[in-house]
RNA sequence: GCACGUGUGGCGGAAUUGGUAGACGCACUAGACUUAGGAUCUAGCGGUUAAUUCCAUGGGGGUUCGAGUCCCUUCACGUGCACCA
């Protein structure tokens, strides 16, 4: 039997027979199953790309049997920098080498037997959706979620390129290594920050797992604390601080403003104004990475006082960049003896160290560090003798009281940089008129296409090659007529990500991006399956984009991904991830040519916890393939028969209620055991019926497709896509009889074998009578025996 | 540093609610059938012992009739965020 062959056939009969459409408004039950959709990158799909597909593709094919009307669609995320570079280093335009690498991606997949819906594929790179992409971007820029604004980003001297914070993770560019600067760009925002509560509340309207979740709290970063008003001795200016601790403010002996603050001019005094003049110099020159790197604290004095709130106390102001201007307010207030950043500070540049709570424990020695423990509040006027939440509310209270302060939450989410100096991106449809300012563009203008030159190669200047193409750039401002420029930034990656699971649902819509109708019938993406490096920041920003179109009236839901799960990587049989220098790749297209997709397919749901990252195995590869032929040849014992044989009737019914389970509990692995568990049971017989055979097949069909179909058709079924999955009768999930351990003070002595009928009398009787128990029994006294029906019998002596 | 995750045979990994630890598979050993086998079958396979004897789920402690599973503590590895006030 040529596998190969076989393959080809059943994917052929499945096209022609359109077997994984998905029909808009049926009146079967909908199930939205989503694989995130890869990059087409030029290396070809990965073996992790098989591990995924093929979970998500057998949950499919289970759900489309069990009688429902499964949507599980493929697209392309093909926008971004690796298509970009891949472009650049082969010198052909980004478009052709994408359509080239779609191309493979899309053969590949059909090879595995991926039973996508390609009725409704696209790529974000087509006009037709990146239309809506950039339709969508001027909603945002309509409601005034989108504006411009010169903020901080990461410049690769040497590549001449933007960077995300991915790419230039450790201050470092990824791709040649130089060091990374911190340059002031003019960027289009997305307010994101707006809704850091809304995502964190959406997320009890989703069923994430519990790890995904804690990742997006965590991203969120909100913490509850208060605001605190300091005025500036001799000014008629004051400075705001945020602070989660609030009623260590009588610890407080001294203050720190960001070097980038916009007090630190007006305050610093003139003996001063040297040094700290010199030191901001020295900040901007640092990069990210060496403001990070070195740990010891440095800092200068402005010369100038505050005055505590509480106690009028004054304190002086410095100025050092472990403050961060971008995060709360820019400025703190110090509390050495309980802050250990604080308390580094102090002891370098010889600040007094009040201790404001009292540690009892004594768990620090302030000559040496900080004590950042809870402790009852001492040497704080009208706080003496609280502890940390009475003190907190306290301060609150008086704060409010004298006007000198406020409860505030901050966030450490921050809005969304959404300008790439790039020209493989959705260009931002934005026009710069002189007298107008930023207009957006006519939406009946929309898509505004990407030029079809071959200009793609970054500037020397900093901004995006598109600048370059005058003929592009050029226009008219679409509110007066008068000449005006295009904004030549494209959009972020991420941005064609955030909301493709909707175009699925409708995704030949001429006149919206998708109609409410179709979303309400496909209601949510009930199952959403991807890489972990994802779970962050591509989740949030596809809930943020789905809830501001829900605020403005677009979609059903204010959340519309139900389930999200992750899978482990598929490294190497190194343990190392899979990588050309290490020359440990497996290529699915040669496993497919000699081993047959089934087997690969099979191997890959087989290979360990879906979850966890597990290596590759050739040995383990063939061990699957021996299981596909041990299949085949169960066939040659298959005589003609309409029922389950009796005594194989209780391992096929366990067998389904398992594997029904686990197919939607991530236990790919335990399903294909469950699977060599029954064909091994099979193969203790001399006979099986058809029934048996079939029932055996229709439960493989999920994850070995090809091979199943093939057997089933041989012996004379109509096809298992067209059938119905098998249904289980609880009754006889149950054996009639099985064997239970026996302990003596919980030590296995012996087995009994019990019925399902035996009362309890009667299985304490059968584990006293056992041979090896009685003997541990001898001469000791009784004190109680416990029966665990079904699983364990424990005698308890003295 | 903080947060989270993971530690079970030579290997990948099983073990609904605490209930016979090591399912299933790989590798390995011995044998059978074969001209041959990288096919198939049969038996074995955590360590230990005279012994269903004792020890074993990273280490130590605890709760329980009973702990891989729950609690405390400690170590190792992995991932994320990293001066977030």
């Amino acid at each position: 039997m040529n596998f190969n062959e076989i393959e080809k056939k059943w994917q052929n009969y499945w096209d022609e027979h359109e077997s994984f459409k998905a029909i808009d408004g049926s009146n079967k039950e909908p199930y939205y199953i989503l694989v995130e959709f890869p990059y087409p990158s030029g290396a070809g799909l990965h073996v992790g790309h098989v591990r995924s597909y093929t979970a998500q593709d057998a949950l499919a094919r289970m759900k489309r049997l069990q009688g429902e009307n499964v949507l599980f669609p493929m697209g392309w995320d093909a926008f971004g920098a690796p298509a970009e570079q891949y472009a650049i280093k082969n010198h052909i335009h980004p478009k052709e080498a994408v359509k080239a690498n779609i191309h493979t991606f899309k053969n590949q997949m059909k090879t595995l037997g991926f039973s996508f819906d390609w009725d409704r594929e696209f790529s974000t790179t087509d006009p037709e959706y990146y239309k809506w992409t950039q339709w969508q971007f001027l909603q945002f820029y309509k409601h005034n979620m989108a504006y411009k604004a010169t903020v901080p980003v990461n410049w690769c001297p040497n590549c001449k390129t933007v960077l995300s914070n991915e790419d230039a993770a450790g201050g470092v560019c990824e791709r040649c290594g130089s060091r990374v600067i911190q340059k002031n760009k003019s960027q289009w925002m997305l307010r994101m920050s707006d809704y850091a509560e809304d995502l964190l509340k959406g997320l009890d309207d989703t069923n994430f797992a519990p790890k995904v979740k804690l990742g997006q709290i965590n991203w969120i970063g909100k913490s509850i604390g208060a605001e605190v008003n300091f005025q500036v001795d001799g000014h008629n200016e004051y400075f705001t601080v945020f602070t989660t601790r609030c009623d260590t403010l009588f610890g407080a002996t001294y203050c720190v403003l960001a070097p980038e603050h916009k007090l630190v001019d007006v305050i610093t005094t003139e003996e001063h104004k040297k040094e700290v003049d010199a030191y901001i110099e020295e900040c901007l020159h640092k990069s990210e990475l060496e403001r990070t790197e070195n740990k010891e604290k440095t800092g200068v004095f402005t010369g100038a006082y505050a005055i505590n709130p509480v106690n009028n106390k004054h304190i002086p102001i410095y100025i050092s960049d472990y403050v961060l201007s971008s995060y709360g307010t820019g400025a703190i207030m110090a509390v050495p003896a309980h802050d250990s950043r604080d308390y580094e500070f102090a002891k370098k540049f010889n600040i007094p160290i009040i201790q404001v709570l009292e540690d009892t424990k004594h768990e620090a020695n302030l000559d040496v560090e900080a004590f950042e423990g809870d402790g009852i509040h001492i040497n704080s006027g009208f706080l003496d003798g609280l502890n940390k939440e009475e003190g907190i509310n306290k301060m609150l209270e008086y704060l409010e009281e004298h006007k000198c302060g406020k409860k505030k939450v901050n966030y450490k989410m921050r809005d969304w940089i959404f300008s790439r100096q790039r020209f493989w991106g959705e260009p931002i449809p934005m026009i710069y008129c002189k007298s107008c300012g930023w207009v957006p563009m006519d939406e009946s203008d929309l898509p505004l296409l990407l030029p079809d030159v071959a200009e793609y190669e970054p500037t020397d200047t900093g901004e995006s090659p598109l600048a370059k193409i005058t003929d592009w750039v050029n226009t008219t401002c679409p509110k007066c007529g008068a000449a005006a420029t295009r904004e030549t930034d494209t959009m972020p990656n991420w941005a064609g990500s955030s909301w493709y699971f909707l175009r699925f649902m409708d995704p030949h819509n001429d006149k919206e991006f998708a109609s409410m109708k179709n979303m309400k019938y496909w209601n949510k993406v009930n199952w959403y399956n991807g890489g972990m490096e994802h779970t962050a920041r591509h989740l949030l920003y596809a809930r943020f984009w789905v809830q501001f179109l829900y605020n403005i009236g677009l979609v059903p839901h204010k959340e519309m991904i139900d389930t999200r799960v992750s899978h482990g990587m598929v490294l190497g049989s190194d343990n190392g991830k899979m990588s050309k220098s290490k020359g440990n790749v497996i290529n699915p297209d040669d496993i497919v040519k000699e081993y047959g997709a089934d087997t690969l397919r099979v191997y890959e749901m087989f290979m360990g916890d879906y979850e966890q990252d597990c290596p590759w195995s050739t040995d383990s590869l063939k061990g699957c393939k021996r299981f596909i032929d041990k299949v085949i040849r169960l066939k040659d014992k298959v005589i003609e028969g309409e029922e389950y044989s009796k005594d194989l009737e209780v391992i096929i019914n366990k067998s389904i209620k398992k594997i029904e389970y686990d197919m939607t509990h991530l236990g790919y692995n335990t399903v294909i055991s469950t699977l060599m568990i029954l064909a091994n049971n099979y193969d203790e017989k001399e006979q099986i019926t058809k029934k048996d055979y079939q029932v055996l097949l229709t439960l493989l069909n999920p994850i070995a497709p090809h091979i199943t179909e093939e057997l089933n058709e041989s012996i004379g079924y109509k096809p298992i896509c067209e059938s119905t999955w098998p249904s289980y009768d609880e009754e006889k999930t149950i054996d009639h009889e099985i064997t239970i351990g026996v302990q003596v003070n919980g030590k296995l002595r012996g087995e009994i074998k019990i019925t399902k009928d035996d009362s309890e009398e009667q299985i304490k009787e059968k584990a006293l009578a056992s041979e090896n128990v009685k003997k541990h029994l001898e001469e000791k006294e009784i004190v109680k025996i416990i029966v665990i029906k079904g699983r364990i019998v424990n005698i308890v002596i003295k």
